[in-house]
DNA sequence: ATGAAAGCGCTAACAC
DNA sequence: GTGTTAGCGCTTTCAT
């Protein structure tokens, strides 16, 4: 397996052995140089695109490496480079659920980070981590095999998060702003998406507002604070039971109505933290009869495609998440350069369709 | 920059240059092997658990290398080791339109794709290609970085895929199956697909109808010809302007539809190629005045999240997804372990919803 | 049980 | 303009 060989000094490999080897060996530029009749600098020099070898010879060198598909071995350039284009991309689950790649928005995000990342020429290692060990997310930093992290949403896990910028992990976080943070996130304005939400249904003469969002998690909190907001702007005393703090997952929210009605709590419209949490919110309030948006109206989050074909068609709070996959990677770039980390809060739109009354 | 030095002839690094170097040197083998008080091989057969290194000296180096975030770096070990534990993930997209990495099938299957390689401890370094030019997949392989390539849809280049399989690239392509093809695919099986989906609206009292989705792509030309067979089989004669060609691409769709219209074509169902089309079929039909289902039947294919939450929720061609991760993975392991190519075809599931009438 | 040293595939400083 | 050589951070023989 191993081909270290102190038995033979200097000659690079005797032709027999060389044929017998595994006939598909990687090439490498010694080969490369010797089939050009060159030394193997010249060939590094040639593909460089350097000036200092001869035109004529690069010409021919680009030429040779280009007919047998070779292709510098990027793993010993970056180890002499000492650099490397590579970002990591990480996702995290749900520990109990294992359920948050399938969410519409995540993904959403995931392809417009790929686009913005191809765009400046890096690559993108993509993976799973448990939310509860978020810390795991800087690993392949760790290892040297990225310049910088992307996380996805900083779930319960802010001081993990402190710890890897204390490091000086190079880090962008999807989520939302919180005081006293050493890392640098991009996120949508949480907390007047919330408002926003919040005030449409009261415009549209609904009180009893019912929250459907974790707010252990620092987004769904601001959201909740903007639904806060919008209550007391509207001298509305929010009651107890209108929180259903339920994680992104859409088997336990629908349980979680379904026993609100059980439970006999009365209320007209809901705000939910995602466009799939709101679609539950439409059956369990369709399951007892009831109407949406008649008897009860229904806000999303996100605005995933989910939203603008669904039945009804979901009044949703906009995330601009194109633009976001541009500016976690500018954020990132910037620290990878040596500047400080600095946030940014991007803002959301409510966009109303047809599952709240106006 | 580069800190090759031949002027300090064997002294590692001077006290004084060590602290000066930029305070957050990454941490190496060496700097472990100092604090420790042993040699680098010491610390390097400590960190992989060797039973050659006296059981309390690992522990004492396995636990000061975790109290410093000290990771073995990566890429001195694959180069080192010859090996890799990273795959290659590519989304083509459509030169044109840019369009695909939005399609929920396609983000879905990356994320069980991530799912699948996490589970066997591999990486997943995404990319974007250009569906023209799909042999760039292949770059990431060439240049060592990932052990093996999986792409998403073979388009239109049967021939470079070809090419990439004789080269001995360990590949996987979700797709169809083909003639004469040296590469290995995993897909649906589409002609059943395109089969059902045709025989449903025939049983449904529907005898035009239309094909929706570009042949010249192999998984849309055996839904074809699944099409096409449920049409013989009730004995039906399709005609030419039933085929509208189009790309997976939704306002392309909407258009030829609506001249489809607009030429007079008569037609009471139509058999889309993606649950997107599918609806983009739907909003047609309705811009018309017309009704789904009653006067025309829409099907659509994939059953991504969205086709059971639409109006009217689809009837449309169940791909297993979860699965097929999975198998994907299995397969490129196979043909890194130095096994030969061996597609597989796994079956689909028409789930009928309320866009057809039965 | 531990250390010295060679070498994985590449780049660049230094000689010529 | 081109070649020689050291070394990027690691693993593993070989020697002790």
């Amino acid at each position: 397996m191993n081909r270290a060989k102190r038995a033979e000094p200097t000659a690079l490999q005797s032709p027999a052995r060389q044929a017998a080897d595994k006939d598909r060996r990687r090439l490498q530029m010694a080969d490369i140089a010797r089939l050009a009749g060159v030394s193997v600098s010249t060939v590094s020099r040639a593909l460089s695109g350097s000036e200092l070898v001869n035109a004529e010879t690069r010409v021919r060198v680009v030429e040779l490496a280009r007919s047998l598909n070779y292709t510098i071995n990027q793993g010993a350039q970056n180890l002499r480079l000492q650099k490397n284009r590579t970002v990591a991309v990480v996702v995290p689950y749900d520990s109990a659920s294992r359920q948050h790649i399938s969410d519409p928005f995540f993904l959403a995000i995931v392809g417009s980070l790929a686009d913005a990342l191809t765009d400046r020429g890096y690559e993108m290692l993509l993976s799973r981590v448990d939310a509860d060990k978020l810390d795991a997310a800087s690993a392949p930093y760790d290892a040297g095999r990225v310049a910088g992290v992307i996380i996805i949403g900083q779930w319960r896990h802010h001081d993990l998060l402190n710890e890897m910028a204390a490091r000086h992990v190079p880090l962008v976080v999807w989520g939302a702003e919180m005081p006293q943070q050493l890392y640098c996130t991009v996120g949508g304005d949480n907390r007047d998406g919330g408002y926003q939400a919040t005030r449409h249904l009261i415009k549209g003469g609904r009180r009893r507002v019912l929250f459907l969002g974790d707010p252990q998690l620092p987004e769904v909190r601001q959201r909740h604070q903007g639904y806060l907001d919008a209550l007391k702007e509207a001298g509305i005393q929010p009651e107890r039971q209108w929180l259903l703090d339920v994680p992104f997952e859409e088997a336990t929210a629908r349980r979680r109505l379904d026993e609100t009605y059980r439970d006999g709590v009365v209320f007209d419209s809901v705000v939910a933290c995602s466009d799939l949490l709101a679609l539950q919110a439409v059956r369990a309030v369709r399951a007892t009869g009831r109407c949406v948006p008649s008897d009860v109206s229904v806000t999303g989050y996100d605005d995933a495609p989910l939203a603008a074909w669904s039945d009804p068609p979901l009044t949703t709070v906009h995330q601009p998440v194109g633009e976001a996959g541009k500016l976690i990677v500018e954020a990132l770039m910037a620290q990878i350069d040596g500047q400080p980390p600095r946030s940014r809060t991007m803002p959301v739109k409510l966009v109303v369709r047809k599952s709240t009354v106006t």
